[in-house]
DNA sequence: GCGTGACACGAGCAATTACTCGCATACAAT
DNA sequence: ATTGTATGCGAGTAATTGCTCGTGTCACGC
């Protein structure tokens, strides 16, 4: 990445500091994972990537940059990973795209666990909510345009079905991933497979 | 409540300390919801109760102590405004309560936006998990025994059923508070009735 | 080789924070 | 009134943090 970032004080020239803002931002996700929001100082990020507070200023204007650059990597990171587990069934009948999303989505999740909590538990809610209401903005516009289409159901707005569902599908996952209820993702799929098709049933 | 409290550093013994607990939680509360959580000083507690630093530590070991004891009064305040709107309404048929219940946690909810907003945005989730959890966990209880006893469906056990309603139940009803997403309270309650009945509904 | 600017360093500054401690005051019992 | 104690004060402290700046090094065009 070349192109200036957002939030970036200068765009490294030189060959040996093209890494330099990748290897802070790697940095920043370890020490948040490791250390906890709290604990998380630029000092420490700054070793944490072998360098020092003054090299990391060069790059970053303030913490909180260098904080948001970790969220945002991370948060594309996830949402191009589903963006893809979605597109490539894009083609299935309804029924089965909705079950391999879902099915995708908790593989992610899974995946990424760490991610998860660091997004869910550990961050100041206030800090992702940019990330996360984007992102659930752009899927809700999505899920409305396709239902908006299919209309499978004159009961409710499609933009009110794509509401419900997005968040309702998300937390379930986020929530069943993070707290491990003691029952299937077999299970889980089943269920929110059975309260999607309920609520876009016709009247 | 003359009874010691977990966190406190000691029991008020005079007349005139007996309120300094609750002015200190108050002014906590108060600097959470209006200067947010990064900017909630112990200094600055205690200058919202009119008090100095070294009065406010003679009743809290530490400004965790403080925070805790703000969260856990508004948690508690919450929780036993809902569980009064429910106990209320026990004895109607299954589906009328539902749908009290529902609606009166709209209303509590709505009532007490800026609980919500502190608890759901401003606090790390690291600091409410405890109170969420248990609370979560008590009402989950609760509905499950009640599912287990009318058992609605052999789909699912009880208790996943319990798990997955009042998770989906709460946060979409936290969510619309929190984003008013353009559709009525009407609209939403119908939905979660439809989507919950559809759950519980026999094979 | 040499000069110039990009790059990196890390000690340290200024500001903030949680928390304390010596002292003053209000109260209750005698 | 006097005395012992509970209560309250608020300037101060030690530690931490975000961030800077003077200094030095390295790469690259000439």
């Amino acid at each position: 990445m070349t192109s200036p970032r957002p939030g970036l004080r200068k765009a490294p020239q030189q060959e040996r500091s093209k890494h330099m803002v990748d290897r802070i931002v790697a940095a920043g996700r370890q020490v948040l994972v490791e250390h906890g929001y709290e604990r998380a100082t630029t000092n420490r990020v700054a070793d944490a990537a072998g360098i020092s507070p003054g090299s990391l200023y060069q790059y970053f204007p303030n913490k909180d940059a260098v904080l948001s650059a970790v969220v945002d990597a991370y948060s594309t990171e996830i949402a191009e990973q589903l963006t893809a587990v979605v597109t490539e069934r894009l083609d299935r009948p309804p029924l089965e795209l909705m079950r391999a999303s879902y099915e995708g989505l908790l593989e992610i999740l899974e995946a990424n666990r760490e991610y998860v909590r660091l997004m869910a538990r550990e961050l100041p809610r206030a800090r992702v909510a940019p990330h996360v209401d984007q992102l659930e903005r752009r899927i809700s516009e999505l899920v409305g345009a396709y239902l908006a289409v299919s209309r499978p159901t004159d009961r409710v707005r499609p933009a009110v079905s794509a509401w419900l569902l997005v968040r309702m599908v998300e937390h379930l996952c986020v929530q069943w991933v993070l707290e491990d209820p003691g029952f299937s993702r077999e299970t889980l799929v089943d269920e929110l497979m059975h309260l999607s098709a309920a609520h876009l049933a016709p009247v």
